[in-house]
DNA sequence: TCATTAAATTGTT
DNA sequence: AACAATTTAATGA
């Protein structure tokens, strides 16, 4: 349960040594708003950024803590969790790889009010908050991807507690699964969520045996495929719909 | 590259 | 929660 290798301002360079690294070109391109920059941009991108590799349980950013970067995740899977500083947790959201979060702080400079923390061993990057700025200042592209992230996300929250609501567990699966497989927000993940059947309960809040025995339901229903290690989905909207009126 | 072994994940009780 | 079956990852010839 410690901080990751992200020289934050004030200690932990010194503290931990430094296990982040920068970025090849080549894996500047797989992000999906670098795409839209013009060479200025992403050569100060790709100077400014760093690569982390993150072990499972480890935590990414903190409630409270000073917002020094804007993260992404480049490989793996991490849980957001939006829990009050003293309550209980509200609302677990997974964040699977193409999905960037905490522009809401960085845009205000405000300390995070979330906790992320990873679910399996997982790959994140991430841009100091100057640089996020500056590109918010000169590049129309990266204005659009954030605007489009912010306007997904709120839909995402409110479908969220749409979710807590619901009773039967094959609808829960559904629409959790149905949100993680979101276009916008996680253009990493394609057709094929790389999820285990374990992590996926715990993101929900059911078992792995009311997990499994959802996904074959919903397999069954020609909406997913089971994998190993993953599902496919053959059919979002139905996904998106299930346990309503289709 | 292939065969063997260990580890992870799934399906079932 | 425990178990067996299956799939993947790691290892070494």
């Amino acid at each position: 349960m410690s901080d990751v290798g992200f020289p934050s301002a004030s200690r932990a360079a010194t503290v931990v040594p430094a296990r982040s690294r920068s970025v090849a070109a080549a894996e500047l391109a797989g992000i999906p708003w670098a795409s839209g920059l013009d060479a200025v941009e992403r050569e100060r991108v790709q100077a400014d950024m760093r690569v982390v590799q993150v072990q499972a349980g480890e935590l990414v950013c903190r409630v409270g803590r000073p917002v020094t970067y804007w993260f992404g995740v480049i490989d793996g899977l991490l849980k957001m969790s939006n829990d009050s500083a003293v309550g209980m947790p509200i609302t677990f959201t997974g964040v699977p790889p193409g999905g960037w979060f905490g522009e809401g702080t960085v845009l205000k400079m405000e300390p995070y009010r979330y906790n992320i923390q990873a679910l399996r061993k997982s790959l994140v990057g991430g841009i100091t908050a100057q640089t996020f700025h500056w590109l918010l200042d000169r590049s129309i592209g990266f204005n659009r991807f954030v605007m489009m992230q912010l306007n997904e996300r709120l839909g995402q929250f409110i479908a969220a507690r749409e979710i807590d609501r619901l009773t039967d567990p094959d609808a829960r699966v559904a629409r959790s699964l149905a949100a993680l497989f979101n276009p916008v927000l996680y253009p990493g993940v394609g057709h094929l969520l790389r999820i285990t059947q374990q992590e996926l309960g715990y993101l929900v809040g059911l078992s792995r045996q009311r997990v499994n025995e959802a996904l074959q339901a919903l397999q069954t229903a020609a909406v997913i495929r089971v994998e190993y290690g993953g599902v496919r989905v053959l059919d979002l909207e139905a996904l998106r719909r299930y346990g309503r009126g289709a």
